[in-house]
DNA sequence: AATTGTGAATTGATTCACAGCT
DNA sequence: AGCTGTGAATCAATTCACAATT
């Protein structure tokens, strides 16, 4: 068995670009998967994520050596390594935070489950029930309680830019240690915690510089 | 009238981060301007958008001297002078592709509006009236001649990952110039048509990387 | 023969250090 | 005195070129 392995490997060092590249090969090797595919080149897979082969190679081999010369990489045995790397073996429970437009549409997309993580709860100032919704959508009040009872280490922030910080402030101070943050504002974390912000204005402001 | 004056500018060489970091110092500059500041020191306003305050200076250097040196920056010259560049001076008609749960609710968002971009339409293959929504959903077949009639060059990609391809292939043809992709899948498109995506898989995979 | 793995070279982005204005 | 603008230096990421392996 493998567990723990990946946990001993240096986690500083490694190109964030790269560790993000890794979720897109492993979507790719599903894709391969699903068409019974066994083995890829660096060239076929590459071409498939839309980058070259020696960056994918070289990613690789900041996790080991995976491949077989003169032969490929092995469909299966890559794709449960990169899952082994990114942590993505067991269920990750993640909350919520502010069911607007934009978190009950994320609470219904529901192509997070797939991909290994589960919303465990969504909560909001003022609760309403979502129609056709499984997810507990709880008080903010709760949160706290919430995050420690469950260990929840993730969080998705979907309030309004006003009260995102303070937000933040409440989920770290319970445990929180990753934010994948769509409000638009920069957010003020303690060195441990990781924040990934989508900020779709900004998304499409940069789009319409490249168009004449 | 500076009309014009920035599309003389080289529009390669700048660095695509430096483009990026101008929407958000333009986000800055909107809050000072809302607060009455007039006057920001590159210190300051670096450091309202997270970054350092020789990276602001550098990245404003690419489009010319904005500053006054021993003061700093007028906020409302500075914040026009960057719509100028991002091309947010007029509004920019905008369409949305796959009005499912996450379309519709991008429809609903309505935070564009605020950045210069109107969706002018929206398309979806089994177009339902959607309540309480002013964007028309009008059906695919309509899309081609949307986009040419109302000249409109961005668009918004929230279809599933199988149609994804296609669907753009008939944007491009159409004239479409630069997508916003949220379908989790490389798209395959012209030299001269710019896409940026938001895989919300793939950022919370990245998160949990970084979780112990 | 084919294809990986990887040091070296290159390219690109960030930061420094300070000259130049106001 | 204070703060911008920028060439030079540093740091980081990508790509090349080829040796190693099957």
């Amino acid at each position: 068995m493998l567990t723990g392995e990946f946990s001993q490997m240096p986690r500083i060092d490694i190109p964030r670009k790269s560790i993000y590249r890794l979720s897109i090969y492993q979507r790719c090797l599903s894709k391969l998967k699903e068409n019974d595919v066994d083995t890829v080149s660096s060239e076929a897979l590459a071409k498939a994520a839309g980058v070259k082969p020696t960056q994918l190679r070289k990613d690789l081999t900041y996790f080991g050596q995976f491949g077989t010369r003169g032969l490929g990489y092995n469909v299966e045995a890559l794709s449960s390594t990169i899952a082994q790397v990114l942590g993505q073996n067991h269920l990750q429970p993640v909350i919520l935070v502010g069911v607007g437009n934009l978190g009950s549409a994320l609470l219904r997309y529901g192509g997070f489950r797939k991909e290994g993580f589960e919303v465990a709860a969504a909560f909001d100032l003022s609760p309403r029930p979502q129609i056709g919704l499984s997810t507990p959508i709880l008080p903010m009040q709760d949160m706290a309680g919430f995050i420690e009872a469950n260990q929840v280490k993730m969080a998705i922030l979907t309030v309004p830019a006003s009260s995102a910080q303070a937000v933040t402030n409440q989920m770290v101070a319970a445990g929180i240690q990753a934010i994948l943050n769509f409000s638009p504002t920069i957010l003020d974390v303690p060195e441990h915690v990781v924040v990934n912000s989508v900020d779709l204005a900004v998304e499409l402001e940069n789009l319409s510089y490249f168009i004449r």
